[in-house]
DNA sequence: AAATAGGCCAACCGCCGCGTA
DNA sequence: TTACGCGGCGGTTGGCCTATT
């Protein structure tokens, strides 16, 4: 270590360290574009940056990925973010899967934020808090109503379209324990572990929930990636229960 | 208007687990 | 079997900005 290093200046091995550059940062993105993620300390190498792996794969993934959603954390995010880090406490990797295109650092920083006990004055904190909440609540719930119509159609198509992805891999050579209790117009309770209970009842529109969220909400914030969704039936035995769990581990 | 406090967020650090040679 | 490198994760730090006193 190079100890206490002012920032942007060149560490004793030669890494950068500080704020990244718009040049760095094209350089990343470039260097991505051709080689994909992973093989961090690469980069380095191939792409002509001073950074190490670890800070480029950082940069990456918490600011320059094209998919990260930008702007406040919604109030559905928030209680989302409350409601997991109840069940799971720190482990905001996990709760970020559940909130597509946010990442582990901009959740745990909320949380620490708005919700860490704070030892002075807990009252006077917890009140600025609790205000300011509520003028975020009230800017998006004008948001929210406008969405809410758009959103009801998309649903229905949404709901009709997971009912034959499930009709398809019914048919497939895909056929595993989990799709054939799940059974979507068949459901076999007994034969079905709590998730795949949780699973088709969220297909059925029916999922008991864990916060005060409608069907609507679960759906389009919790079944989030098709991709993901195919790659739990498609992967191979424990890697599919695995991400069975992941899926719907929130919602159970 | 100046000082201070608090919020926010980017980035670093150290540890750990996994894959591989 | 083990050592090593890499990537991922959670905790922490520090700087900038805004609100409050």
């Amino acid at each position: 270590m190079a100890g206490h290093m002012g920032w942007g200046i060149l560490e004793e091995e030669g890494w950068r360290k500080g704020p990244w550059t718009t040049e760095e940062d094209r350089l990343l993105i470039e260097y991505v574009r051709v080689h994909g993620e992973g093989r961090w300390n690469s980069v380095a190498r191939l792409a002509g940056l001073k950074r190490n792996g670890k800070s480029c794969r950082l940069r990456w993934v918490n600011y320059l990925r094209p998919d990260l959603k930008r702007g406040q954390i919604t109030p559905q995010e928030e209680r989302i973010i409350l409601e997991l880090h109840a069940r799971w406490g720190n482990r905001w990797s996990t709760i970020a899967r559940s909130l597509p295109g946010r990442t582990d650092n901009e959740i745990k920083n909320y949380w620490r934020t708005h919700f860490k006990k704070k030892p002075k004055n807990p009252p006077d904190a917890a009140e600025k808090a609790k205000n300011r909440l509520l003028r975020r609540q009230q800017f998006h719930q004008l948001q929210q109503q406008q969405l809410q119509k758009q959103q009801q159609q998309q649903q229905l198509q949404f709901s009709l379209d997971m009912k034959s992805i499930i009709a398809l891999l019914e048919d497939n050579e895909h056929k595993t324990p989990f799709s054939q209790a799940i059974q979507v117009n068949n459901f076999y309770p007994n034969t079905a572990t709590e998730e795949q209970s949780c699973f088709y009842s969220m297909l059925n529109g029916n999922a008991s929930m864990p916060y005060e969220a409608s069907n609507e909400e679960i759906f389009w914030d919790g079944l989030w990636n098709l991709d993901d969704f195919h790659g739990s039936f498609s992967a191979a035995g424990a890697t599919k229960q695995a991400n069975l769990h992941n899926l719907v581990a929130p919602f159970c």
